[in-house]
Formats: structure tokens, sequence, C-alpha cells
DNA sequence: ACCTGAACACCGTTCAAGT
DNA sequence: ACCTGAACACCGTTCAAGT
């Protein structure tokens, strides 16, 4: 719900802007990606621009604030998931569901890919990654996976799964194919 | 040289406003991306912008005019690499400059990522990219790789490196690695 | 403290007029 | 046959004026 760390609240029209501005980029990204026009989510939210460019001086601002809900499940499957006792399945699981995420929209996986260029250590975005890559590193050592392989080599592997799925003409299993192959890849052997 | 198939030649100016706007067109991808002002293109190759579009009706059209002379290149190391006996290898190689292609400019990944979207099946680009896809097939065929390892999927996957090595901060082993990944994942086990 | 909306800059794309 | 460049639509972004 709330986007991270310590902001005073808002004042009521200003918090109510806020959400109408949110719930219409959520439609926007939806119907076009997002590259979608801000102006035209400004209006579909019933604000003007300059009420938009307030509360979210970046597109990818604006993004993350969309993505919250995502975000905050993703790190709860991946904390809920340090007690699988299935290491290499666990890892499995929470990559498919990053994928997921940074499927949602057209445009997002590039958001999700590097997330430091955008997001503080400390928002949800990053402590969603951070458990999901100890869960990768927990499996390395574990001897579930291969030790060679970096946890955020595997983590943009998979962004890249996200974004190229995205590209191509709709192939329901194309994911989970090229998921696997990367998996087979950092296996010992 | 020849952009593929069977146009009549041009007109000298013509011809020389062609061959201006790709240059232009080069050079601005080599600063901005893919995604760099037509506009702009069209001012630095001293043309109007009803001129560039004449010649390129699409911003695709433009990509692959410039990449014409990596697209030939490519296609002639895959055929060259027919002849190699390291069957693996031989793909690895013509993967490897398939990314380098893929990478040359931010943004193009995504145009040689799905090619049917954007040129024809006589194209370089895709005579390119069938040559490369024969390599992975005759090394699953061979026992070189796994067998139900979709060529497709490999290329997919590589594409996908290259883009997302575009998004992160410089790391120049980054993609050697991630292509290893993918490879070890398709070696039979 | 927050909002509005006009204003500016920039770009993609088309097309009537020209050679 | 080809080129020019004005023209239109659209969008990102800022900021002075308002409440």
């Amino acid at each position: 719900m709330a986007t991270g760390s310590s902001e005073r609240p808002l004042r009521a029209d200003a918090a109510r802007n806020r959400r109408a501005v949110i719930a219409a980029a959520r439609d926007a990204f939806g119907r076009h990606g997002v590259t979608t026009s801000l102006e035209d989510v400004a209006r579909a939210a019933g604000v003007g621009p300059g009420t938009l460019y307030r509360h979210f001086p970046s597109r990818d601002e604006l993004v993350l604030a969309v993505m919250d809900d995502g975000l905050t499940e993703l790190h709860r499957l991946g904390v809920e998931l340090l007690d699988e006792p299935d290491l290499l399945g666990a890892a499995h699981r929470w990559l498919d569901a990053y994928i997921e995420q940074s499927g949602r929209y057209e445009g997002l996986a590039r958001t999700l890919a590097s997330p430091p260029a955008v997001a503080d250590e400390h928002s949800i975005c990053w402590r969603a990654i951070e458990v999901g890559m100890a869960l990768i590193r927990r499996a390395a050592e574990a001897g579930a996976l291969r030790v060679d392989a970096d946890a955020d080599d595997v983590r943009h592997l998979c962004a890249a799964i996200a974004w190229v799925d995205g590209q191509l003409p709709p192939d329901p299993d194309r994911r989970a194919r090229l998921v696997q192959m990367v998996l087979d890849g950092i296996r010992p052997r």
C-alpha cells in the first residue's frame, strides 16, 4: 500500500489525486504499455499534467507506484520460500514470479531489470529482489545450483526472458521453456 | 550493399539522398540509439523529412538499411561456419556474432529479435538468421546439443541477452557469461 | 500546500506545390 | 520521378497564477 518510506501524510485532495493517477496509469499501461502518454493518464485521472508531474517527477516513479502491489506480493512470496526445503524449486518459483511481474506491462521489464537506476535500496522493489537473490545464493551454496552461477546474472537473464517474450508473437509455453533452459544451464553437472 | 531484392535503379539524386540518410542515421543511432529523432536524421542528411519518409516508410526499414553491412557479414560468417567440424563451437560463434550485431545500437535488439515483423523472408536479415538456425539444428541432430533445444528459442534467448546487456551498467564479461549459461543449458547431459 | 492549465519545445507524419 | 518544407497533431515538461 505505502510507497516505501517516510513521506508525511498528504492533504486529502492530494492523496485522492495520487490514487486517481495510479489507477488511470494502471489502466493505460495495460492498454498501451508503460510508454503510454502521460498527458492521457492525467486527463483520465481528471487532473492537470502538472499534478501528475508533482506526484511522479519521472515516469519510472509512476511505474513503480503502479507496481507496488505486485512487488509486495513478490517480496511476500520470497520470504515464504525461505522455508521451502526444495532449494532449487524455491529459486525456480521465485524467478517465475519475477518474470511474471516483469511481463505485466509492455516495456516494464526494462524498469525491473535495473532497479538501481530507478529505486532506492529500501524500496519494496529492491527488497523483493534481495530476497530472491538470497534464494538463489542459498541454493548455490547448498549445491542445488552451480556455485559459480552469479545470482544477478540469473536474474538478468530472467528479466531478459520477460522482455523477449513480450516482443514475440504469443506462445503460452515459451516462457517456461526459456526458464527451463536457463535453470538447466546452472544445475550442477 | 544492395538492400535485398529487385528495386530498379534510383535516379542519381535519389540514390545520393538515400545514402546520405543512411549515413546520418548510422551516426545518430550510434549516439542516441535507434529511437533517435528522424527529423534530426533528415536534417543531418541535408534532406527534408518527406524525403526520408519516401525512402524509408517506417523506422524499421531505415534500421535494417543501416544494418545491411552487419547482416551481410553475419550471413557470411554463418555460411563459413557450415564447414566447421566443431558443431557446438560453430553454433556458439554464430550466436556470439548475432548478439554482437543485436547490441550495436541501443534499441536494436528488438528489431533483430522478431524480423518477421519487419523484414520479408528473402531479406539479408532473414537469410542470415536462417543459416544460424541451420547451424543450431545441425549441432542438435549430431548430438552436440540437446535434441529438444528449439533453435528459435535459443536465438530468442540470445536476442534477450543483447537487450539486457544494453540496459545494465557496462560489464565487459557479462555477455560471455550469459551466453555460456545458455549453452550449458542445452548441452547434452 | 497543492492544483490548474496555458505555454513552449520537440517530434512524427502527411501532402500540396515545385523541379 | 523525386524533392521541399509548411502544416497538423500530439506529447513531455515547466511554471505563473490561483485556491
